[in-house]
RNA sequence: GUGGUUGUAGCUCAGCUGGUUAGAGCAUCAGAUUGUGGUUCUGAGGGUCGCGGGUUCGAAUCCCGUCUUCCACCCCA
């Protein structure tokens, strides 16, 4: 019985153009990872629930994929008198999880080698996350990201050193930006300042919506969460402050000056400028104070990448944590980093179409295939080719011409070696140049450097 | 998780207030062209109308459920 072929919900195929097209990010990507120094790692698509739980915040464990244990994972189930619920049941039949970010497993990574590694260790890892989000407009349930983080050096030239990444990458792949960047500290100091230091989470989610939503909703969000109205009235000179990031760190200074953790953020932030300003990254860099950012680890420094020409969610996060390797048992190492999402990005730039047009060509030279004789008569030329480095591929069966042209054709291959019992006898071979549609005879010992010749003019 | 939206050939979509055998374009394959693609002409194949149930003499069409798509919220790359 034949079934439908489908994918499960918010999953994606690529195809051979796709995948061009997807190289050409990671490519791009990876040589600016490896021109700083960072290496590459790997880690499993599942990690035990364990590690994955309670690092994301209630959000974020709802959106994890769970893996249901092997074998008959029900037998060992201990039914109480209480009604049963997916929350109890789950994690009886379930200890594993399909991983939600790369910045969890590699802090797990960390702990797990730290005798073989030596800090500051400085990796990249670019692999596919998973969530059981509801899939929409640049959100996809699998994707991938591209993650550098640098972990064991407490030094703000590493987040300088990420914006410059930022800039890089971007700069090749010709998307212009906007790098956003807060400090959890400042914003530990607002809310100090206000009076509700407990509430940080609430007021930074609240504030975060300010462009979207506007002044008078956000303030109806804080008054439902609870916060006072004398705290919301404090509140308003930091969300309505205005002028270039430096004013703003120095109007900050004046309002949560005097706090502990707003005077430490600020200094960091007039320090990290200072590095900005030095490497000329200070135009696509901006302190943006209604950054936010969910993920519950962030301590220090924030960053969010947002394309200036199409409207889509951030393609890049990250910032600094200053204890996420801690839960596993190695406190006291900081680390930062950034995840640039190459499923995003591909979207950005399919919109504005900046991919390269060769992106997608791969066989530089076919044979047709006259017969067995003649196939026989093109291989050795074939495997010259690419000993010389161009790919080169025979036709597989003697089809008729005009089949073989017409795959030659749509796979954009270029060029055509054509030998049938003419050329065979006379020891040569025609040429065919797809793009032009000229032809031209060339002797055998003269095929191997004409079509170098032509490749590489 | 909440609200809305979509589903008809491989793809993009027509299909009227329910009424005979569900259509088009593109794509595919074959031929015109026995050694020549991208243009043209001719022909062919391809459908449980997402799935399940209901209403009806009769359902692609109306109703319910379910899955899927896209969008907004929540949250996020």
């Amino acid at each position: 019985m034949a079934q439908k072929p489908a994918l499960p919900k918010g999953t994606r195929d690529f195809s051979p153009e796709l995948m061009a097209r997807r190289d050409f990010i990671f490519n791009t990507i990876k040589t600016v990872f490896k021109r700083y120094g960072y290496q590459p790692i790997e880690t499993p698509a599942m990690e035990n629930l364990s590690t994955l739980l309670g690092k994301y915040g209630d959000e974020g464990d709802k959106l994890l994929f769970r893996v249901l244990n092997s074998g008959d994972f029900l037998s060992s189930v201990k039914q109480g008198d209480e009604s049963l619920t997916a929350e109890k049941l789950s994690p009886q039949i379930s200890e594993k999880g399909l991983r939600y970010d790369l910045t969890v497993p590699f802090a797990r990574f960390v702990v797990q080698y730290r005798n073989e590694l030596s800090f500051p260790f400085k990796r990249y890892q670019i692999q596919p996350v998973w969530r059981a989000d509801r899939p929409q407009k640049g959100r996809y349930r699998e994707f991938y990201q591209c993650d550098v983080d640098v972990v064991g050096s407490n030094s703000l030239l590493n987040e300088a050193e990420l914006v410059q990444m930022t800039h890089d990458i971007f700069d090749a792949l010709q998307i212009k930006v906007i790098v956003k960047i807060n400090n959890r500290k400042i914003l530990a100091g607002i809310a100090e300042y206000i009076g509700r230091p407990d509430a940080l989470i609430d007021i930074t989610v609240a504030i975060d919506k300010l462009d979207k939503i506007g002044i008078e909703q956000v303030n109806t969000e804080l008054i439902t969460k609870g916060i006072e109205s004398e705290a919301i009235e404090k509140l308003q000179p930091v969300l309505f402050m205005e002028g270039n990031s430096r004013e703003k760190l120095k109007a900050l200074d004046k309002i949560i000056g005097q706090t502990i953790s707003g005077s430490k953020g600020l200094e960091e932030m007039n320090l990290l400028f200072d590095f900005l300003e030095i490497m000329h990254l200070d135009k696509i860099a901006e302190l943006d104070l209604t950054l936010a950012r969910g993920l519950n680890y962030y301590t220090g420094a924030i960053f969010e990448v947002k394309a200036l020409d199409v409207p889509m969610g951030s393609i890049c996060g990250g910032g600094r944590y200053d204890d996420l390797t801690g839960v596993f048992g190695m406190p006291d190492v900081s680390g930062v980093g950034i995840s640039f999402g190459a499923d995003r990005i591909y979207d950005v730039m399919q919109t504005l179409n900046l991919f390269p047009e060769n992106a997608t060509a791969s066989t530089q030279v076919i044979f047709l295939n006259f017969g067995a004789k003649e196939v026989i008569y093109c291989l050795p030329y074939a495997n010259q080719l690419r000993q010389k480095g161009l790919s080169a591929e025979v036709f597989p069966d003697d089809a008729k011409l005009k089949k073989q042209m017409k795959y030659a054709d749509q796979k954009h291959i270029p060029l055509v070696v054509m030998a049938g019992e003419t050329e065979v006898a006379e020891q040569k071979f025609t040429l065919k140049n797809m793009l032009s549609g000229e032809q031209l005879e060339v002797a055998a010992d003269q095929l191997i450097t004409t079509i170098l010749k032509i490749q590489n003019p």
